[in-house]
DNA sequence: CGTTGGATTGGCT
DNA sequence: GCCAATCCAACGC
């Protein structure tokens, strides 16, 4: 499997988001259990944003979203998960892509070990739900995912433009005039099913 | 040093 | 729909 390059990486992250979807992460377990899934749902977050972490310079947690493109960033918060990003852009600047929701592919069972009986589509469907599932914590902060061992990406089949969705992000309650959230449209494993277009008639609430 | 609130989730009303 | 869980980074004094 053809592991994607440091190239595709070092760009801005909302160039980088949207061909993240479709693209594949990989994940070999301490005992050797190979993961993957099939990237559903990202957003992207950059140091002019008020939204990003980095937005406020680098501190010891940022530390990696301002380093070398194509490693992992990954924080904690609410006092209990863990969320991934990948870093982008050059080294020095502060941008990364979250990686928000996904479709199981390989280790099933593992997975599902993991987060409890559920169906399949909603092993992944969420920021945190899907690194539980992957056993991702504080120790893969930084991991390299163009050279490591632990966990990368992987090329997978191409997903037309036209079926990739831009939306508000989740749970941003600044900078919500940047609709930096992309997701395959087709996919029932988003965090949050798109917003309905309503057909003519006006939905009650 | 004390305070505040968060790139979330799951359980309950 | 609402809210508690549960830790800690970031910021203010």
């Amino acid at each position: 499997m053809a592991r994607l390059p440091r190239a595709f990486f070092a760009r801005p992250s909302l160039e980088v988001a949207p061909e993240l979807i479709g693209q594949v992460l990989a994940r070999r377990l301490d005992d050797g259990t190979r993961l993957s899934a099939r990237i559903v749902e990202v957003e992207a977050y950059d140091e002019l944003d008020p939204a990003s972490h980095s937005f406020r310079g680098r501190t010891p947690r940022t530390d990696v979203m301002f380093g070398t493109p194509g490693r992992l960033y990954v924080y904690f918060t609410y006092g209990m998960h863990w969320c991934m990003n990948v870093v982008t852009g050059r080294a020095g600047e502060g941008s990364a892509v979250l990686l928000r929701a996904a479709e199981p592919l390989e280790g099933l069972e593992a997975m599902t070990a993991r987060r409890g009986p559920r169906p399949p589509r909603e092993l992944l469907a969420g920021p945190a739900r899907w690194t539980r599932a992957f056993g991702i914590d504080g120790r893969d902060d930084g991991a390299d995912l163009v050279r490591g061992a632990a966990v990368w990406l992987e090329r997978g089949e191409r997903v037309p433009s036209d079926r990739v969705a831009v939306t508000a992000r989740i749970g941003v309650t600044v900078a919500t005039e940047r609709p930096w959230r992309f997701v395959d449209a087709a996919s029932r494993c988003l965090s949050r099913p798109l917003p309905r277009v309503s057909p003519s008639a006006p939905r009650r609430r």
